[in-house]
RNA sequence: GGAGAGAUGGCCGAGUGGUCGAAGGCGCACGCCUGGAAAGUGUGUAUCUGCCAAAAGUGGAUCAUGGGUUCGAAUCCCAUUCUCUCCGCCA
């Protein structure tokens, strides 16, 4: 495969990839279908439409592959003449060969556009949702599962976080517009040293966890934005550098869960569990207004994900470990939070079953997203060819799981914003043996 | 960036037009041998996919990737990617 010219060779890995297997649709029809309505999708038309193409085009492979069988056999066969010095007797059989030839070449070039359209249907089918998944369309309808800490009370003239960075000269927004635009703001001082304590501190938590670290490039070529499935959907998220044909990183999880595109692992193997901090980029096209104030979006953050490769059997116990995970480090850092399971509609398009987890940013007075955690199931790893052999040898795929913990700039504007003081703003204890100082001031 | 060499199965490595999915070795699995083990010895050991309810069986594809020449390509031609060596540049 090759990348370099971007578009022209995106078919090539749109072409042997199922997000969702086609065997999977063709023996589960009607429950692909209902799961499916799960997410607000309705898949009716287009999977009768994948299913009579499939019927053609596994009619055309077989006469295909009758053909090429009867031309590899007249091969053989010349080949056997010619050795044995009868010439003419083969170039009897040569002559054969040149109808097999054309209709090879008819055949090949339907089956071509057969499995091009199939891919191009199938690729526009999301994940399917787990059974547990909620029914809903919008945010509102996601399920509120569980929650931790009181919500600081805190008096009239408390500030916004970027309030308080000004205050505190510890993150300049006006600086990073100055060197290069909104969403890419400065971190100065006691703002830079909790960016790092933050990163330390969660690496040292997810290693304790029994994690291993992974200090992944943070830019990828077009196969693994593939994998992981950012592309083609998402090509407006990340900034392209054209010049290269590469993208830069939206999360670790992409080249994290790349390295084990095209890997065959053995059931020994898993589970996998890597963590990994990186800097993400994102262009965030199209949000404008309140919701991009201060920290709340940035174009740039630090966040420290993990990743783990995990059998179907026990995937959705792994699911549960990490979600509590990713809560015990909210948890030590003090912050009141909130666990939701979100509703079908507001799944995103790779994933089975997701749990957001929200820390309530109390000047701002609202629930800031700041870890979602995820089972793929084998959409990603299909997409990959990740598979993993069982015990009985037999090639299964490996389910996907990831999850932030944790994201870095909601996390810094609910501390800020929760632990300001007339003396300045309060590290949390856990925090305090990273940051080397106990107040901001 | 310039010049050259190369890319073969889990690994090493042979193979320059025909019966090659690929010798040989290592590794691995199972068996024999042994009181047990090692050594020795025998057998097996890729992936995807079509037909089939499934297994068996059988067909197709795969020797970096894509295309071409040919009745026939791991082998010849073209392009691309990657690796190594030397030179240049450089944190």
């Amino acid at each position: 495969m090759k990348f370099s010219q971007g578009i022209f060779y995106f078919h090539t890995f749109v072409k042997n990839s199922d997000m969702l297997s086609i065997h999977y649709i063709r023996e589960n029809t009607t429950e692909v279908v209902e799961r499916l309505k799960l997410k607000n999708f309705n898949a009716t038309q287009i999977i009768d439409t994948i299913l009579s193409i499939d019927i053609k085009r596994r009619e055309t492979k077989k006469n295909l592959e009758d053909i090429l069988a009867k031309s590899n056999s007249l091969a053989k066969e010349i080949g056997i003449l010619f050795q044995s010095g009868k010439a003419n007797e083969a170039n009897i059989l040569k002559s054969e060969t040149t109808e097999l030839k054309q209709q090879s070449k008819e055949l090949t070039e339907v089956l071509d556009l057969l499995e091009k359209e199939q891919n191009q249907l199938l690729i526009t089918l999301p994940n399917l949702p787990h059974s547990s998944v909620p029914i809903g369309k919008t945010p509102e309808d996601n399920i509120l599962i569980y929650s931790e800490g009181s919500i600081p009370q805190l008096s009239d003239d408390c500030l916004a976080h970027w309030d308080l960075a000004t205050k505190y000269n510890i993150i300049d927004f006006e600086l990073g517009n100055k060197i290069t635009g909104s969403g890419f703001p400065v971190y100065k001082g006691k703002g830079a040293k909790l960016q790092r304590a933050l990163i330390n501190f969660f690496l040292d938590n997810a290693i304790n966890n029994g994690f291993t670290e992974i200090q992944p490039p943070l830019m990828v070529n077009e196969a693994s934005g593939y994998g992981t499935g950012q592309l083609p959907d998402k090509e407006g998220q990340m900034y392209h550098v054209t010049l290269d044909n590469l993208y830069l990183i939206p999360t670790a999880e992409v080249p994290i869960t790349n390295l084990y595109r095209d890997v065959m692992l053995k059931a020994d193997q898993l589970p996998i569990k890597n963590v990994a901090y990186s800097q993400c980029f994102r262009r965030e096209a199209g949000s404008y207004g309140k919701d991009v104030r201060g920290l709340n979006r940035l174009h740039q953050f630090d966040k420290v994900e993990i990743v783990q490769l995990q059998t179907p059997e026990r995937s959705y116990e792994t699911l549960e470990e990490m979600k509590d995970y990713v809560a015990s480090l909210l948890r030590q850092l003090e912050l009141p939070f909130r666990i939701l399971k979100l509703c079908g509609g507001d799944m995103s398009f790779t994933s089975a079953l997701t749990y957001d987890l929200e820390v309530y940013s109390t000047a701002q007075q609202k629930w800031l997203e700041v870890s979602s955690v995820s089972n793929f199931e084998t959409f990603q790893s299909n997409r990959m060819k990740l598979r993993y052999k069982d015990n009985e040898g037999k090639n299964k795929a490996v389910h996907t799981l990831n999850g932030s913990a944790l994201a870095l700039p909601r996390i810094v504007a609910a501390l800020l914003e929760n632990n300001q003081t007339p003396e300045g703003i309060k590290i949390p204890k856990a925090l305090q043996a990273y940051t080397g100082f106990e107040i901001i001031n």
